[in-house]
DNA sequence: TTAGAGATGATC
DNA sequence: ATCATCTCTAAG
């Protein structure tokens, strides 16, 4: 039975996730995601809710399918770093690089419940109307964490350069539901998106 | 509430 | 030409 759980709740210090968290499958990596924190050095923070995983060479739909380019070198390196990019002439998106260092593999971050720092989301995004709007899509989310180009390469797990991903010991869903991969036309049949039932932060709806 | 199309520019 | 998207507008 699937139950809505208290989403806005405590968000405790939490410990960064190790390096070692990023360090396996993308697959395997992206559900065990859910629920984890985005937080930002100036107090903004979501729950991630939704995510995607890329699989480098196997996965046509992945930037780095056809090898590294100066796009996408940042996939190309050790895990726990975060890979942005710049799509659609308009919008960042952000992503967890994960595997091993040469692999190309990533998650990407489709969806945060927002925890902490609403003010400041609410200002980065002023066409939000609800606060379901804020963080509810990939392009949305950096806006709203104003995350961009400049964060690209930086450590989650050092979490030196202003942002980390924490576990606040909330758990991750036991059987997330797994989708089809929104947006991509190739490999647009693998069941590689998996999001927080029930929860109205996710994107679409 | 939903469907359709425009915006806007880097990439390879 | 395509793209790991978002927003507005028009219609129901």
């Amino acid at each position: 039975m699937t139950s809505s759980v208290p989403q806005r709740a405590i968000v405790w210090p939490g410990l960064p996730l190790p390096r070692a968290f990023y360090h396996r499958d993308p697959r395997i990596v992206a559900p065990q995601l859910l629920n984890k924190v985005l937080v930002s050095a100036d107090g903004r923070s979501g729950r991630i809710v939704e995510v995607e995983a890329y699989c480098g060479a196997i996965d046509p739909a992945a930037h780095s399918y056809r090898g590294k380019t100066a796009r996408n070198a940042v996939m190309f390196g050790p895990p726990g770093f975060m890979y942005v990019y710049f799509t659609y002439g308009m919008h960042w998106c952000c992503n967890a690089v994960c595997g091993d260092d040469g692999e190309g593999a990533g998650v990407l971050i489709r969806a945060l419940e927002p925890l902490t720092g609403l003010a400041q989301m609410r200002r980065a995004r002023p066409r939000a109307r609800r606060d379901s709007d804020l963080c509810s899509g990939p392009g949305r989310l950096t806006q709203a964490l104003g995350i961009s180009g400049i964060q690209n390469g930086i450590d989650l797990v050092a979490a030196q350069a202003g942002f980390t991903i924490v576990d606040d010991g909330f758990a991750p869903p036991r059987k997330p539901p797994g989708r089809t991969r929104i947006g991509i036309s190739r490999a647009a049949d693998l069941l590689w998106r998996w999001y927080v039932a029930d929860n109205e932060h996710v994107s679409k709806r």
